[in-house]
RNA sequence: GCCCGGGUGGCGGAAUUGGUAGACGCGCUGGACUCAAAAUCCAGUGAUAGCAAUGUCGUGUGGGUUCGAUUCCCACCCCGGGUACCA
C-alpha cells in the first residue's frame, strides 16, 4: 500500500542538464535520472507541446513536424499510452551539442516524451534505455555503447558492445572520457559515474542536481460542481479576501447547467448573478469558482466527527486529543493513492501547522476485498449490462443483438449493470442472515464474486439456534457439563480472538460448533445459553436481542460486557498423540499431558500398531514433541 | 513490461505460522418422519484399491532443506488486481 503511494508520489533524483541548440542562442534543458551516460547520448527528444517546437524546426522540416504535432494534439491520452508499442517521431533537422564531448546530435520530436513530466525534453541514450533504443533502431540512429555489461554472458554482452542491443543494468564505464574538459568516469561504479558527472555540471554551469515527483493531482484538477466553494472573493483592484466567519457556509448557488465554464474553468462560473459582490464602498468582485470536489471534503471527516456538534470551531483541541489517532481505516485498495493519500497529507499540513496533535492520521489499515459480480461480453471484448443478457441452456446470449457473450467475473459497477442489491436476501432470509453470511463468506481481504450459495448455510445456523435456545425443554437447571463449558469457552476465546484479528469467518464457524454440540448434547443450562447470546450479539443482533427477551431480560444485550473466557475449563488431562513412522501418521494413542518424554517413549514402543511398522527395521531415533506429536525414525 | 496478491475436495473456505491436510458451510448420497412431497432430524462424503481392517496417492508444476513441508528456499506455469513511454 505504502508502495503504491511512493510510487504514486514517483520522487526522482537526477540532473537537469543544457544542451547548446546548433545555430541558435538557446539552450535546451532536459532531465535525467542518469546523467552518468551522456558520453552515450546520440540524439535528443522534445515532446510535440514542448514550447521551442518551431523555433527549433528548420524551414526544410517545417511541414513535417507541424503535420506531426497536430496529430499528436489530436490523440487522446489513451491513444498516445495504446500506441506505445510502436514508437513515433520526426527529425526537426537541428542539431544540439553535447556538452560533455561537443558531438552535434540530432533533436526530433516524439510523444513518447511527455510535457508534463520534467522539463519535456530528454537526451536519449539508446544503448542504455529500452525507449530510446527502440527509437533509435526504428530511425536508424546510432547506438553507442558506454557501459560494459562485464557480467553478462557472453553472447549478450557482444551484442551490446556492438550496439545491437540494450543494457539497463549496472555495468563498466567505457568510451565516458574527455580529458579537454577534465571528466573521466570510465571504471568508476554507477554512484560515483553519477556524482562525478553532476558535479562537474554544477561546477561548469551546465546542469545541476534535481529531484522530481511525477505526482498528478487527481482532485482539485478534476473541478465539478457539487463540493464546497472556496470561500474566497477575488476584488476589482487586485485584492483577495476571505469571508468573514459569520458569512460561512458558504452554500453552493443555484445553476442551471452543470457544465465548465467556456473557458475550462469549474462550472461554478456558469453562476450568474451569484459570481459578482459588491461591497459597502462599491467595489466590485468576483467569487472564487473552485470548488472541493469528491473526497476533499472527507479528507478530514474523521476530525469534525470527533466533536460534531461544535458550532464555534471545527472540533476543540480536548475532543481531537481525545480521540484521535483513528484506530482502524477499513478501505479498498482503489483507496490507497486516492482519499488515503491525500488524508495522510492534509492531516501532515495540519499536524506541521500544530493544529492536530499527531502526525498520522490512522493507526491501521485494512483493506477488504472487493466482491465481484458476473458480467458478459461479446467476443470482441466490450461489455454487456446484465439486464441486456438471457441465458439459455448454460449460454449467455445478448437480447439486443441475439450475440452469444461469454461470462466474466468483474467488479460490480453502474455501468456493467451487474450490481447485486442485497434486499433480496434480506426479504427471504433476514437482516442478521445477510450480516453473517458477508462474513461468514471468507476472509474480509479476499476479493471474491457474490454468489447467494451459502445463504441457506448462516440462515440453517440462526434458524437451528432459535428453535434450540427457543425451546424450553432444551434448558436444563443445575452445573453444566464439563464437555459443554469447554467448548462454550473455546468459543469465547476464539471469537474475541478472531473479532480482532479480522477473521469473522471462522468466528461465525465456531459459532456453529458451539451450536451443533448443543444439538449433541441435548440440553444445557440457563447460564450457557444467555452468555451464548451475548457472543452471537455482534454477529447477529436482532436474534441474540430477542432471544435475551425470551428469557426474561429487559435490559438490552448490546450493552452488556463482552464475556470472558476462563482458561480452567480449557485444560486437558490427556493428549491424544498422532503416532508417525518416518513422518507418515498411522495410529493414535491418547496419553497423560504431563507424561515425561521417555514414558511417551515407552507407551509408543509396546503399543499394538507399532511392531507392524518397525518390523525388519531399526530404530534410528524418535522424536517427541510434547502435546504435538510422536515421529518414530525408522531405517 | 513493472509492482502487489493468490493457486488446497464438485464449490466457498479451515489448518494454533514447520507437527494429525480438508474445521465450518453449500452441494451430493443414504436413512428416519410423511399417503406422498417439501421442510426438518440423523448418518456419510478428497481420489483410488478392497466386503472389511487397511493400503497407496493427494495442497499449481519440478527440484531442495528437514525426523516431518499447504507452511521455509530455488526455478517455472497459471489466475486476479494495480500501474504503465515518468527519462
Amino acid at each position: 500500500m505504502k508502495d503504491m503511494q511512493r510510487n504514486w508520489i514517483g520522487r526522482s533524483t537526477g540532473a537537469e542538464v543544457d544542451f547548446k541548440i546548433d545555430g541558435l542562442d538557446k539552450n535546451l534543458r532536459v532531465y535525467t535520472t542518469r546523467p552518468d551516460t551522456l558520453f552515450g547520448a546520440t540524439y535528443m527528444v522534445v515532446a510535440p507541446e514542448h514550447e521551442l517546437v518551431n523555433e527549433i524546426t528548420t524551414p526544410e522540416q517545417f511541414d513535417a513536424v507541424k503535420a506531426y504535432v497536430l496529430g499528436a494534439a489530436l490523440k487522446s491520452d489513451l491513444d498516445r499510452t495504446d500506441l506505445a508499442k510502436g514508437k513515433s517521431g520526426v527529425f526537426t533537422g537541428r542539431y544540439a551539442i553535447n556538452p560533455i564531448n561537443g558531438t552535434k546530435i540530432q533533436i526530433w520530436v516524439a510523444d513518447y516524451v511527455l510535457m508534463g513530466y520534467g522539463t519535456g525534453a530528454i537526451m536519449a541514450v539508446p544503448a542504455h534505455d529500452t525507449r530510446d533504443f527502440e527509437f533509435a533502431q526504428t530511425f536508424n540512429i546510432p547506438i553507442i555503447c558506454i557501459l560494459d555489461p562485464k557480467n553478462a554472458p557472453e553472447e549478450m554482452r557482444n551484442k551490446v558492445l556492438k550496439g545491437e542491443a540494450c543494457w539497463t543494468e549496472d555495468g563498466a564505464y567505457i568510451n565516458s572520457s574527455n580529458i579537454e574538459v577534465g571528466i573521466e568516469i570510465n571504471g568508476l561504479s554507477k554512484e560515483a559515474g553519477i556524482a562525478t558527472v553532476t558535479s562537474w555540471l554544477e561546477a561548469n554551469n551546465l546542469g545541476k542536481a534535481t529531484i522530481n515527483y511525477k505526482l498528478r493531482d487527481w482532485l482539485f484538477s478534476r473541478q465539478r460542481y457539487w463540493g464546497e466553494p472556496f470561500p474566497v472573493i477575488h476584488w476589482e483592484d487586485g485584492e483577495v479576501s476571505v469571508l468573514e466567519d459569520s458569512e460561512l457556509p458558504l452554500p453552493l448557488p443555484e445553476v442551471e447547467k452543470y457544465m465548465p465554464g467556456e473557458t475550462g474553468e469549474s462550472p461554478l462560473s456558469n453562476a450568474g448573478d451569484w459570481l459578482i459582490v459588491t461591497d459597502k464602498n462599491g467595489r466590485k468582485g468576483r467569487r472564487e469558482t473552485n470548488t472541493m470536489p469528491q473526497w476533499a471534503g472527507s479528507c478530514w471527516y474523521y476530525l469534525r466527527f470527533t466533536d460534531p456538534t461544535n458550532n464555534e470551531e471545527p472540533f476543540s483541541k480536548i475532543a481531537e486529543n481525545y480521540w484521535m489517532p483513528v484506530d482502524l481505516y477499513v478501505g479498498g485498495a482503489e483507496h490507497a493513492v486516492l482519499h488515503l493519500l491525500y488524508s495522510r497529507f492534509w492531516h501532515k499540513v495540519l499536524f506541521d501547522l500544530g493544529i492536530v496533535s499527531t502526525n498520522e492520521p490512522f493507526q491501521k489499515l485494512f483493506n477488504q476485498g472487493m466482491i465481484l459480480a458476473f458480467a458478459y461480453e461479446t467476443a470482441s471484448g466490450s461489455k454487456v449490462p446484465s439486464d441486456q443478457v438471457e441465458e439459455r441452456e448454460g449460454k449467455y446470449f445478448s437480447t439486443v443483438t441475439g450475440e452469444e457473450l461469454h461470462q466474466i467475473v468483474a467488479k460490480m459497477s453502474k455501468s456493467l449493470k451487474n450490481v447485486v442489491n442485497p434486499d433480496d436476501v434480506v426479504t427471504n432470509y433476514g437482516a442478521d442472515s445477510l450480516r453473517l453470511f458477508e462474513m461468514f463468506i471468507g476472509p474480509l481481504d479476499a476479493t471474491k464474486p457474490w454468489t447467494e450459495n451459502g445463504v441457506k448455510g448462516v440462515y440453517n445456523f440462526l434458524r437451528r439456534v432459535v428453535a434450540f435456545f427457543g425451546e424450553k425443554g432444551n434448558i436444563a437447571e443445575g452445573e453444566e457439563s464439563k464437555e459443554t463449558l469447554k467448548i462454550l469457552h473455546q468459543t469465547i476465546r476464539k471469537v474475541s480472538d478472531d473479532v480482532r484479528d479480522m477473521k469473522f469467518n471462522t468466528a461465525v464457524s465456531q459459532m456453529m460448533v458451539f451450536t451443533n454440540h448443543c444439538y449433541k448434547a441435548g440440553k444445557v443450562n440457563h447460564q450457557t445459553a444467555v452468555t451464548f447470546f451475548q457472543v452471537l450479539a455482534p454477529f447477529a443482533p436482532h436474534v441474540a436481542e430477542e432471544l435475551w427477551e425470551l428469557y426474561g431480560n429487559t435490559s438490552v444485550l448490546s450493552f452488556h460486557p463482552w464475556p470472558v473466557f476462563n482458561e480452567a475449563y480449557l485444560t486437558e488431562n490427556t493428549f491424544e498423540y498422532p503416532v508417525s513412522f518416518n513422518g507418515k501418521v498411522r495410529f493414535k494413542i491418547e496419553l497423560p499431558v504431563d507424561m515425561p518424554t521417555t514414558e511417551i517413549e515407552k507407551a509408543v514402543l509396546t503399543h499394538d500398531h507399532t511392531d507392524k511398522w518397525i518390523e525388519g527395521k531399526s530404530i534410528a531415533k524418535i522424536i517427541i514433541v510434547t502435546n504435538k506429536i510422536v515421529n518414530v525414525v525408522v531405517k
